[in-house]
RNA sequence: GGCACCAUAGCCAAGAGGUAAGGCAGAGGUCUGCAAAACCUUUAUCUCCAGUUCGAUUCUGGAUGGUGCCUCCA
């Protein structure tokens, strides 16, 4: 597949290090609060990467931090007067919970900054050894001035940074240069610590990804992944302490989404305009919040508003009720196509199956153009809808292109196996509705469908008799 | 001020140098006791101006508008 890369700013083939095995690695969140779905955006679009690589046959090892000690830990964790770990074990669980419904699967490893303190010190160690880091009374800071192709991948230079920034960033007296970037931070009253070479302190936040890619995944991965607002100065400065300390190229594709906006701007926790996917999950299905989210190419903005995820709604009930309506028929449909018309109507939609289905290959394949490949699916959609309504249609092709959708839908995280059995005081309702109809009491029949809905459950009639699911 | 990105129908959103996928909404129709679903038909010269080209919405330059980053940030 052809991946977009930062770095180059072009498209290129992408061609894991090691042949069939891709090592990702995706900056996760800061577990100080419930995810919103701005943050939901690299989670989901990353997953779907690692799901379509591992749909053409590679072996993933995908890596997904949990940024556990930081400013914003430390301020939540006193002002509710609980412990830093108990705070992250808190929002690590609810991430879970979100996560698991969004169908973000696990990732590989998830693994929590504080765990990986060994390789921090490490780090920040040798960048100290080398020379591309000082000390001061505060902490330890990276010397940027000693890197030659610093900003190599936001494209900045020194100077640039110095004579535009000048008026925004607030000098520190400690520092050469009021870009270098403090690996490690003394300890100051009230904080957590750890013992490291320059007495007791916390990591840095940049260094904690450095650390936990090369302790996961080694000093070169393949893909790294965030968000757009992450390529200066975090990833930049990743690179720095990564290369410097590892003298290796770090890593060899990037790959960073745009943001959720509100009307134009960016959905932000420090503006206070965000919606948490826990909140939206009360009204919308989780799984609408994936498709709208999979609608819009990842690079791009996607504006967030009622009226659009209502229309992301009644788009993912479509493919939906596709599914039912397949599965439903083929219960009733022959083993082979009954008349001439049914088997053209097979032959139609097998071709449609393998038209479409490459057409989401090639979709995906060109920088996991999602929106293009939902569009494949909803070909897919309307051929299966047209031969289905043919009478006589065969089994094997219904639940060869129901087996097809599920397939494309799965691998963007789209599908949900459920199980609704029917209850059987639902099913008696049904029963005594159809013989109400045949009957031509159309009123009991009505009442009987009302009495249905009220208990959840919806009826429609079709040529092949009453379909029943939950509403 | 510096560095990027974006501009396609009522809305959302793909797209290739040769006259524009798909979804939502709307209109008409078929089917149906009704309803729902489904199916069929229907709705755009792609912000503007130059240039390259036989031909650009797609390439180049410029303008205008919008957004992001440069400070925690997905």
């Amino acid at each position: 597949m052809r991946i977009y890369n930062t770095k180059t700013r072009s498209k290129e083939e992408f061609v894991p290090l090691e042949a069939g095995h891709a090592k990702i690695y995706v900056c996760g969140p800061t577990v100080y609060n419930y995810f919103h779905l701005g943050n939901a955006r690299p989670f989901i679009t990353y997953d779907t990467l690692r799901r379509y690589l591992e749909y053409t046959g590679m072996t993933v090892t995908y890596v997904q931090n949990f940024t556990d000690i930081d400013d914003k830990m430390i301020n939540k964790a006193n002002d509710e007067g609980i412990t830093i770990r108990e705070l992250a074990d808190r929002y690590i669980e609810a991430y879970f919970h979100d996560a698991d419904r969004l169908n973000i699967r696990r990732a590989t490893i998830h693994p929590r900054a504080t765990e990986s303190m060994d390789t921090i010190i490490w780090l920040v160690k040798t960048l100290e050894e080398k020379g591309y880091a000082y000390e001061t009374g505060g902490g330890v800071y990276f010397d940027v001035a000693k890197m030659d192709d610093y900003g190599k991948l936001s494209r900045r230079n020194l100077e640039e940074l110095a004579f535009g920034a000048s008026d925004r960033v607030d000098s520190n007296e400690e520092k050469k240069n009021s870009f270098d970037f403090a690996l490690w931070k003394k300890k100051k009253p009230g904080e957590p610590s750890w013992p490291s070479p320059w007495g007791e302190g916390r990591p840095g936040w940049h260094i904690e990804c450095s650390a936990m890619i090369k302790q996961h995944l080694g000093d070169t991965i393949d893909i790294h992944g965030g968000g757009q607002d992450l390529v200066f100065p975090h990833h930049e400065n990743e690179i720095a302490q990564s290369e410097c300390a590892n003298a290796k190229p770090f890593v060899r594709y990037w790959m960073h989404n745009g943001f959720i906006n509100i009307d134009q701007e960016k959905m932000s926790k420090s503006t206070g305009n965000f919606f948490l996917v826990r909140d939206l999950a009360q009204n919308y299905d989780y799984m609408v919040l994936r498709f709208f989210m999979l609608s819009g190419h990842y690079r791009m903005p996607i504006n967030f508003s009622a009226e659009l995820l209502s229309a992301a709604e009644n788009g993912w009930e479509r493919i939906q009720t596709c599914l039912d309506n397949l599965e439903f028929i083929a219960q009733a449909a022959p083993a082979k196509p009954d008349g001439e018309e049914a088997l053209a109507a097979a032959q139609q939609l097998g071709k449609a199956m393998a038209q479409f289905k490459q057409a989401f290959i090639d979709a995906m394949d060109d920088d996991l153009n999602t929106a293009d490949a939902l569009a494949a699916i909803f070909e897919l959609v309307r051929a299966s809808n047209s031969a289905a309504a043919v009478a006589g249609l065969d089994r094997e092709t219904i639940l060869a292109a129901r087996k097809l959708l599920i397939e494309l839908l799965d691998v963007l995280g789209l599908y949900q196996e459920k199980s609704d059995e029917i209850p059987e005081d639902v099913m008696k309702l049904v029963n005594d509705r159809t013989a109400a109809k045949k009957a031509r009491d159309f009123e009991r029949a009505d009442n009987l469908r009302d009495q249905i809905t009220d208990k959840g459950y919806a009826v429609v009639d079709t040529p092949q008799g009453p379909k029943v699911s939950k509403a």
